[in-house]
DNA sequence: GACTATTTAAAACGTATGTTTTATACTTTA
DNA sequence: TAAAGTATAAAACATACGTTTTAAATAGTC
């Protein structure tokens, strides 16, 4: 069996599938090298063998899904942005923003899973911050508000961020609710769906977005 | 040493403080019994003998503050608005929900502690979710719907639990910010003070709700 | 003061953890 | 083919966990 592009065995994916799955479920202590190494079909000692030890392994699994999910993202954003142009309008750009930036996290089931793990970070942080912020936040943050500054000229730079953080908060909210709440349908308080909950999330930042760009010169709809 | 009034012994009294740390700082499951009795400065078995283990221990700790801490929330809100009465701008409201809302959560170090305790349940639920949703989340719901409703007549019942969700959504991500960021200090991303969010967040939300208000018969500030 | 129930203390049990070690197969290179 | 390097396997190690058991001490009651 040859070893593939970058230094990996079957095995050492297999350890790095496993371990994104079973980490965001069960978080960092709670995931054993046993679950791990018996949901990679290998041995016990294959977490040290490749890795240095299941610390290593972990950080791997988040930096892997970091890029990827990061790229994935920022690129299917961009690409709407650029694409429309100059004709766009504030609720256009709302609504493929919120669907692009939930999207790649409610679609495959590699996106529910790294918001779990992010889930289990924020309280629990093992991963650097500073990377966090720099691979995942910023370029997403300084993408939209190009964006939202070049459909509402009015807005200063630190408002644009505030506001970006007003319906990034949103979605990120909805999606935790969709998530833990799933279970318990017969509620009138979270009984939404996701759709419908990103429909009102576009609809209430637009009109937060339009009230306070002052002299209200924002193309209507 | 004499019993205090419900079945509680100075001992009792300290594991449940113990655990309310440190079931905070590190979960459930990593918190270890010999902690919570050190912490509390008794013997190992104390857990077993006054709660049958470190699970009903974990349940009691989470009652109790829940109540505590949602009681006062409530009843801090519910008297504001019911002082302002019928002269109540949309602005007011959310500010003083704003504040009312977040400052039991952030001021007393008990208040932050159960954010960081929800935020474990999130990711790994010991607790009942329905009884969490009666207690905690429905209550105050009810409370703010019905007081907005009152100042934007022209909101349906459904636009108003979600625009209340929308709030509640930037608040708890600008805490959570505040928290996890916090070291992170040289960020233009999250440079921000909770104060200042806070008051964006009510900018943010008014502009959104007068603007959803179809009719626009919102009484301006 | 003696008896009983309640509370604290310490040691022990069984189990699970991350890692290391030792041994065996497989692949590559000479 | 023989030697060297790589990968898998299984067992062992030291530690920590929640809980139970056993023993001592303290409080309240007659």
């Amino acid at each position: 069996m040859t070893k593939d592009v970058e230094n990996g065995s079957d095995v050492r994916h297999r350890l790095l599938d496993a371990g994104e799955e079973l980490f965001a479920d069960f978080g960092y202590d709670g995931t054993s090298t046993r679950q791990l190494t018996q949901k990679a079909s290998c041995n016990l000692a294959a977490v040290n063998y490749y890795f240095g030890g299941k610390y290593e392994l972990y950080l791997e699994v988040i930096a892997r899904k970091m890029r990827y999910l990061g790229d994935r993202r920022i690129e299917k954003i961009d690409k709407i942005i650029t694409d429309k142009g100059n004709r766009l309008t504030l609720e256009e750009l709302l609504t493929v923003f919120a669907e692009s930036f939930v999207e790649p996290l409610v679609e495959e089931a590699g996106g529910r899973r790294f918001m779990k793990l992010v889930g289990w970070e924020m309280l629990n942080p093992k991963f650097p911050k500073q990377k966090f912020l720099e691979e995942m936040i910023r370029p997403i943050l300084q993408l939209m508000t190009g964006a939202l500054k070049k459909v509402c000229p009015d807005l200063s730079e630190e408002k644009a961020v505030l506001c970006i953080t007003s319906i990034v908060s949103q979605l990120l909210h909805g999606i935790q609710m969709d998530r833990v709440f799933a279970e318990v349908k017969d509620e009138i308080l979270v009984s939404f769906s996701l759709q419908r909950r990103i429909e009102h999330i576009v609809e209430f930042s637009s009109a937060a977005i339009r009230g306070m760009s002052s002299k209200g010169n924002v193309a209507e709809k």
